[in-house]
DNA sequence: GCTATATTCAACCAAATGGTTGACGATTAT
DNA sequence: ATAATCGTCAACCATTTGGTTGAATATAGC
């Protein structure tokens, strides 16, 4: 049918997108580790660096963020190189805007949820 | 310090309420309740009808919202209503808009996501 | 060819998640 | 008073999650 064609669908083999996204996003250390790439792509072992747990912690985090498509990563050499895809938050952004017209984005609040991130995940 | 002032803090002891919102959204049903809500307010049993599982359930996934702040709920007489509280995710919203900026919404790509939820959830 | 660096893999663990069922407390209706 | 309805609680279960450690696999440098 049309729709079909329109409104893609999901079987049971493969997970909404919307669940992979919302629920990579809800872990503050991957929080953090967006924020961080924001600033520049990073290898995997500079991304750790901050943080008080393994490398090997920090890498199933990164594959997190990559399944759900948040960010992406390429190996160059012997480094494997993280790069955010905001792309991805996209489909996220448009399903909440649903839920209320949010008067446009208030820049001091975000400045202060930044800093919030930033102070307790890092 | 002034920081402090205007910054928060969480201790240990409260979580980053981003943590709970966006762990309350990565649940397909959970966002299939809150698309219910959006329509109307709802008693506990209304909103556990169209579902494949048992009211306990549908009573801890809507524990989990009221949590995040997403819903709230009040009990009148012997049936407890449910209603969609869209401020909650103005926080999230807000912190999402720091990764990218977003063209304005795009209202056919809003429906069509909209009906992939009601389709695939309910 | 060795050695160091970058990253993942595999096995394991504790805690959290999402569901079930059956009993229970409140409230409403007969 | 008794019965039906609304919703939660408690105990349980399987699976997932977020972390650890130690070994393994590239790749780069000497």
């Amino acid at each position: 049918m049309v729709d079909d064609y329109l409104a893609y669908r999901f079987n049971a083999a493969m997970a909404d997108p919307l669940d992979t996204v919302f629920a990579a996003l809800a872990d503050p250390t991957r929080r953090a580790i967006l924020n961080m790439l924001l600033e520049d792509d990073m290898a995997v072992t500079d991304v750790a660096e901050p943080f008080e747990m393994s490398l090997a912690a920090i890498s199933k985090h990164l594959g997190i963020l990559t399944k759900s498509g948040l960010i992406s990563q390429e190996k160059r050499g012997r480094v494997k190189w993280c790069k955010l895809e905001p792309d991805a938050l996209r489909a996220a952004s448009v399903w909440m805007q649903g839920f209320g017209q949010f008067e446009p984005v208030n820049l001091d609040a975000f400045e202060r949820f930044l800093e919030h991130e930033l102070d307790s995940d890092a």
